[in-house]
DNA sequence: CATGTAAACTAACAATTGTTAGTTTGTTAA
DNA sequence: TTAACAAACTAACAATTGTTAGTTTACATG
């Protein structure tokens, strides 16, 4: 019935991340999150492989959702504004839900090693279909006809900066910080 | 008449910006920076006293240039729409100046040490400053009465940004690149 | 009780790190 | 020619890094 309970290699992954959103991947050593989870460094490794994989495991998962996600919103039958509505319902929730994760996929992913192509390929895939959204709504008559390249990196940057805006405000309300960013980012290309 | 040539030591430190942009401050070591130079690590410090002064320089300078641009656009008497687009401006002009150093402002901050809490300082003031135009255009009726701090974090990290798509349009021109992100940021907020 | 397993430990390693000391080279100025 | 200086070099250091090997501890299951 309740989600299976954190596994200790989940619980590394998730300190990991923590200290990776302080510091950064490379600054962060297997001694410094040890001493987090009150082992030693060695101890680690029963559990994780390299720590390499503690920061394969942060990142692709995540990026995995949201290319989840964004299919999901590819697949629903309706315009291109209420997309990007859903588009920016993604990213909130996902960034709330980790916001330490968020930190490593946006400022962490270049040390990847196996796993850095994958990673590019889900990246660049997802800016397609966001991009595709942007034109075709520009093409209905939906969103004003400024340069779509702009307005993709304009909202873009905006959702993938997020995670450091949710965390500071404890006393946010989510739901209303939705509603208000929709206001500001669509309002501004709606026609 | 022309400006005074750059030094060795300022070579050093515009190359050591281009490879924090790529691997992040702690994963480039002092031989890496060297090679790049075409030169033995030990000899960097007959220029730079340290690694950390190296950051230091890369930082500190670029944060007193926003800081300086901010006070000249606050003296300025125009309306707020008008101070909005200076800014915009402002961002634009020096991250395509120095996108390499506006990844180490974005990303390596947190590795100051003795300038930290400068660093902060400034960022907070900046802060400060956009915050202020913004809340004053909403009471003069000039900006719609969306939530300033949410408007702030929209447009402000966007405009972080810059340094990462700036670069990768090599044929960009970027006076109507500002003039579309004139359109996109204010546009939504305008009354 | 016996066994298996998850999860911790100590000790050590080879490689890499930032940095220092001392020296050499080449160019400029007196 | 000599003196001064900028800028490179070699060699080495102490500390820190990720990781491995082998062992011990605690608990759950048969």
């Amino acid at each position: 019935m309740s989600p299976k309970s954190e596994t200790r290699k989940e619980e590394i992954v998730r300190v990991a991340a923590q200290l990776f959103k302080e510091k950064g991947y490379t600054a962060v050593t297997m001694r410094d999150l040890a001493a987090k989870m009150g082992i030693k460094a060695a101890s680690l490794y029963n559990h994780n492989t390299s720590k390499q994989d503690i920061l394969d495991a942060v990142i692709i998962s995540l990026a995995e959702a949201f290319t989840n996600g964004m299919q999901g919103i590819k697949s629903s039958n309706t315009n291109s504004i209420d997309k990007l509505k859903q588009i920016i319902q993604l990213h909130v929730t996902l960034s709330s839900q980790n916001s330490y994760g968020m930190a490593s996929l946006n400022n962490d992913w270049m040390h990847l090693e196996k796993r850095l192509d994958y990673y590019k390929t889900l990246r660049v895939e997802y800016e397609d279909d966001f991009r595709t959204i942007l034109v075709d709504g520009v093409a209905a008559g939906e969103i004003i006809e400024a340069n779509p390249e702009v307005m993709l990196f304009s909202i873009l940057t905006t959702l993938r900066s997020l995670y450091v805006w949710i965390p500071k405000k404890e006393d946010l309300n989510l739901e209303e910080f939705t509603t208000t960013l929709h206001h500001i980012l669509i309002e501004g290309i709606n026609k």
